[in-house]
DNA sequence: CTGAAAGCGCTTACAG
DNA sequence: CTGAAAGCGCTTACAG
């Protein structure tokens, strides 16, 4: 249903008694429009209340303005996302673009014909390119190159080789620094939790494996199986570890989800937290400083994740052919309750 | 930047030897061409993957097909709005239409006029209506109602009067299921945290306070006050209770982050939940299945409300004039650890 | 049942 | 510096 009559270049251009030509060009391209005229034209447009109809310009200019934020394989935005989409709103409103959120879920091992895009993807025009965030993995990545849509995805959730069209945080570094808080606070026995076959927390580890063997300890081997659901990850591992009995005074999760399972755990098992084991996470999302206690964790910049995404889809689409730049964000660490000096 | 030419109506209708009307047709109105041409047609539209552009249609119909998911007052989406966004998109999707996401902040005592709205709806022809969720007070909705765009608002989050083109939850009854379920365990000393300034905490305490004189007891007056953060409303209210050495065994918190707060004071004053004191929540939030103990709390179906919102607000744009019909959406208790029988 | 044409609201070479 | 005109990709009366 289209809104009562709205002025259009057509209503300004008879009330400022130029052409519509003129009027779009004081839109566009003042600077080639004549002060005398320019002002008239204001005025009308001011007078009027005139704003150009986007989809009509659009059309004219051949591009949609529009981008579309895909969340994959995640029932609904949990913290993390709901703020990397937060940053990329910001930025493209700043750009004069709009985001328009999609979802979809597939498995790891499906075959890229399979995977099912929402529509808005396949609609010819209606979308510029494609922020993918959520876990994604390599099949999703064929569909999309298949489709010759621009796109940029959150690289630290994505499984299979790192690409250049995508913005990671500093996973490496942020294991250093959770494995040096702990090692700084006298803790020698170190465990860490994550599934090393996905690449994040495979470099979560690396920069934890790298701080504990500076400080001359040896490194253990990683723990936890990763199968789409980190808090249930961090509950299997915690109950493995208590299981085998190994000594331990402090975990490492590289994933707040998985912490949170953890200390669930312990616990149920009369495991306090900080006193019997220190507990440090990552990502800083909501649940981190909610829980009991408020969890020490390495916290991504989430908005600027979502802010640099919109900035590198933008290029990837005025500049086709010219390869992206991947971008990495600092991390840094939040120290809260759940960690405390070894005795 | 445009695509790399897509077929057009117009290479569709010289490869199945037809007008372009004739393609719009098999597109819109099947049923007005013959099944020949129809099948020679679609069969063009199949070799050549053709498929319209939509944004040139709806400038051709008149209406945008994208709708605007606002949200209000909040740093970034969590949990609740996170599902309701989601709830949504699916209905939208089904129905073809977008959604783009929005979100905004304003003062409860800001003038209308000074209330910034995201420049997505001052657009003209850009958007056919909006989704208001968030928390949102009266002065919003005068700005709204001046822009000429249908709107509808999750009014479970709405200060000041209630309004008919609003989707609710069964705020008094989830209010009495809390209640009666606490008295159901034996508890007689029930507290209410929630400031019954606003609306949704205002008739959940009515259903709680029916059920509490259904049971004989007199009802206490409701805690707390709402300044926009509902976790810190819950950890003033509850140490104020703790201050005022008034004798309770369970409270009812108008909101899950208003029960967690509460929660956390107890903790950190000794007391045990639900030992010392059986708490329940509202809302069912994410954070609700990770906190220590686990939440009871009253369910509100999220999806459901997102849903009910684009149909209600389809309705407003197909049927300008006609007002809408309010909706009210079932809620339920889900037990989980933080309640037990009163010794 | 189908086509030729006008129109949706803009932008942008092309002239002048 | 400005206008007349074509075009973006569709839809939809209006004829026939």
């Amino acid at each position: 249903m289209a809104r009562t009559a709205n002025a259009t270049v057509h209503d300004v251009a008879a009330d400022a008694n130029v052409s519509i030509a003129t009027v779009s060009r004081v839109l566009n391209e003042p600077w080639r429009v004549i002060p005398v005229t320019r002002d008239r034209v204001n005025a009308s447009i001011q007078k009027l209340g005139y704003s150009p109809n986007p989809r009509a310009r659009l059309l004219a200019r051949g591009d949609s303005g529009t981008i579309c934020f895909l969340l994959s394989n995640r029932p609904f935005m949990h913290s993390v996302h709901a703020r990397i989409l937060q940053g990329a709103t910001i930025e493209a409103d700043a750009r004069q673009i709009q985001v328009v959120y999609a979802h979809c879920s597939y498995l790891p091992e499906s075959a890229p014909s399979e995977i099912e895009l929402p529509r808005i993807l396949g609609a010819q025009g209606l979308i510029d390119g494609v922020i993918v965030a959520g876990a994604n993995y390599p099949n999703l990545l064929v569909v999309l190159d298949e489709l010759e849509l621009p796109y940029v995805v959150y690289g630290s959730n994505l499984a299979g080789e790192a690409i250049s069209n995508a913005v990671y945080v500093e996973d490496e570094r942020g294991g250093y620094l959770a494995a040096s808080h702990l090692l700084g606070l006298g803790h020698g026995k170190i465990r860490f939790i994550g599934d090393t076959a996905m690449p994040w927390y495979r470099r979560r580890y690396d920069g934890f494996a790298r701080a504990i063997s500076e400080a001359g300890f040896p490194c253990p081997a990683a723990l936890g199986k990763f199968e789409g659901d980190e808090f249930a990850m961090g509950v299997a591992a915690a109950t493995e570890l208590l299981e085998c009995r190994n000594k331990f005074t402090a975990i490492f999760a590289g994933g707040d989800m998985a912490a949170l399972g953890a200390m669930k755990v312990f616990r149920k098992r009369g495991l306090d937290v900080p006193d019997d084991a220190s507990v440090v996470g990552f990502n800083d999302e909501e649940g981190a400083s909610l829980s009991e206690p408020e969890l020490t964790t390495v916290c991504i910049p989430k908005e600027e994740v979502g802010a640099s995404c919109v900035r590198m889809l933008r290029d990837l689409i005025d500049h086709p052919g010219e390869p992206a730049e991947p971008v990495m964000l600092p991390t840094h660490l939040i120290v809260r309750e759940s960690t405390r000096r070894e005795p």
